[in-house]
DNA sequence: TTGATTTCCATGAATTCCCGTGTCATCCCT
DNA sequence: AGGGATGACACGGGAATTCATGGAAATCAA
């Protein structure tokens, strides 16, 4: 019953976008979607935004209704709100998962992220993302590695936790 | 099932003003129609304002009456209740998604904000935007990309969304 | 009666629905 | 302890349906 998305793995994509969600991040969303009960499809909301971003954030419902809500406590015509509004409501995708536990990506989310034959997904807190393989160990992979290469040898990031502690 | 809007997409529109709506889009539309029933095509409400306004505002017709029960609510002959009386009562158009799925735009409204061959719509929470192509890419993107500039280079938007968290 | 709007019909592409298969890991029975 | 039986899980294929879009005919309106 994990509220928190957790782990990573490869699935394929066939020709119709057909991608299998990790079995775990299934249970997530299900219990993330208030609507949802034992035997029906659980919902989510897949944020792409804009052309600066390769790949797709995806939240379960609860996860977007909190964003939502947050988003109507700005006030109404600030570029804040404007700019979240865009990317919240504009530049998302609402689907579900289906019966047999995969997710079916649109040629549009595909191409925007030159999907093609393998995606990777990553938990992220409580949302997860998927990534064109490629992209991620290109991408993510060598400026994470780059990062800790400028800190020492023996650095343990473990030291960040104590920073969250304080304040 | 959805109540609220989300999602962007491109459309043709063809000669005599009409352009398909997006499906999902439709879907809230029928909704949100205390009429509606399966078979029926949903009504909505263009609200396309002044001149100042180079966009359709498009409202279901719940969410359409809850901002007239609001201006109902203003005493009657301030000059807010007359600004929004002007606003929604009459610089608008009712009208309804056709058989096929479109919306038919009378040649003023397209007119109005200089629409010709492709409209692009985009959800802004409980009601969506129909623009110009070419008008929402030169005005809005780049308004934001300005707005972004100005901010620091890693800048992340969403932190507007701890903002409003108050923890 | 002439341009503008409705109706009705048509089609290719995308998307959904329904079904099937192979592989594991677990559970159960003897 | 061995051998199914069972049930998730990842993945594939074909048929049916929905979508976006185009055009012609019928109908309005000025």
């Amino acid at each position: 019953m994990g509220r928190r998305f957790r782990g990573e793995s490869h699935h394929k994509v066939d020709n119709k976008g057909r991608v299998s969600i990790p079995a775990s991040f299934r249970r997530v969303l299900e219990s993330g979607d208030p609507n949802w009960t034992d035997g029906l499809n659980p919902e989510l909301v897949i944020v792409y935004g804009d052309h600066r971003r390769n790949y797709l954030e995806c939240y379960t419902i609860e996860a977007i209704e909190e964003v939502d809500a947050q988003i109507a406590d700005l006030p109404r015509g600030s570029m804040e709100r404007k700019m979240l509004q865009r990317l919240f409501h504009g530049q998302s995708f609402p689907t579900n998962v289906d019966e047999t536990g995969r997710l079916v990506l649109p040629a549009k989310l595909r191409q925007k992220i030159t999907l093609e034959n393998e995606a990777f997904f990553i938990a992220a807190g409580d949302t997860f993302q998927i990534w064109k393989t490629e992209t991620y160990e290109q991408e993510e992979l060598s400026k994470t590695e780059a990062w800790l290469d400028e800190l020492p040898e023996d650095f343990d990031p473990l030291i960040y936790l104590d920073g969250a502690k304080g304040d």
